[in-house]
DNA sequence: TATCTTAATGAAAGTCAATCTCAATCAATT
DNA sequence: AATTGATTGAGATTGACTTTCATTAAGATA
């Protein structure tokens, strides 16, 4: 799904506007740069590569500021939580999935069920909770790995 | 549903004796514990709890690390990953569940959903996957924190 | 455009869960 | 009882993440 890069940043300028937050420049570098990275990511990875750069910089705080900002925006999911790693994901213009994650090499591949998500809401309704987000993640052994040993 | 402790501490045993490891005090003293806590935990509640112990103390290093073996050996489990917290149950005797987190009053409600696990197998066969765990958590509101504002 | 107000930023210190190190201790085999 | 090797505890260390606070920049106002 192809997303409007210049239509998402004039939603996250309203959104800043509307909570009385001020369009910097870090906020629409870190935005450019997620909306182009094309893979899932830790936020550390982020802080060394604005780090590296040697035209603008961007410190560890601003990025970790950012992150949770964008997440809130809901550009951004935390998608895997392993170890004491958090791996996200940009999901502007890709419809909800779920994670398959390779104990082994670490690959993870994503899923789109619409039935499960169903089920979900189904028991959200039996318990009267309301769902604002979810992380399913299923850990294993994906077929590559399997077939090496 | 009942867990026999005499028979779990069995199995552990001969699970230890299997890998070369050592049925020490602290490790049959952790399994008790875990087995009375009857709640969801962290393993810091533990330390703490271990600590206050006047008779038989057990380090912080040696709870983590009978923590991690506990979960090799299926004893427990961690199903809550939110925010640097992990939380933990202890999963013998009871069925597969997944959980509701109240992201307002922190409250944890566990509800069974066989139809979902069967849609997850379903999805890892596709995938030639191998699942060995999986972990559904859905944050959201529950209906007495909604009821409060 | 210059001025002013207030939010954002960076650098460094701080926090906190979790892990590691290594000398001393203990389990269990002989 | 002696031997071997795993386990333990205390404290240091790591690493992700947050906070502090002085400085800087956004953007509203005149």
């Amino acid at each position: 799904m192809k997303v409007n890069l210049n239509q998402l940043k004039d939603e996250f300028k309203r959104y800043l506007k509307r909570r009385n937050m001020k369009i910097t420049q870090s906020r629409l570098d870190l935005i450019d740069l997620l909306a182009s990275y094309g893979r899932h990511f830790e936020v550390e990875e982020l802080v060394n590569w604005v780090a590296s750069r040697t035209d603008r910089r961007v410190s560890r705080s601003t990025v970790y500021r950012t992150i949770k900002l964008l997440q809130e925006f809901g550009a951004i999911k935390e998608v895997i939580k392993q170890n004491n790693r958090t791996i996200y994901e940009f999901v502007v213009g890709k419809p909800h999935h779920d994670h398959l994650v390779c104990v082994e090499c670490g690959k993870i591949i994503e899923f789109v069920n619409e039935d499960i998500e169903n089920l979900q809401d189904e028991v959200c309704r039996e318990y009267d909770f309301e769902p604002m987000n979810h992380r399913l993640e299923i850990f294993g052994i994906c077929s590559e790995c399997r077939k090496q040993t």
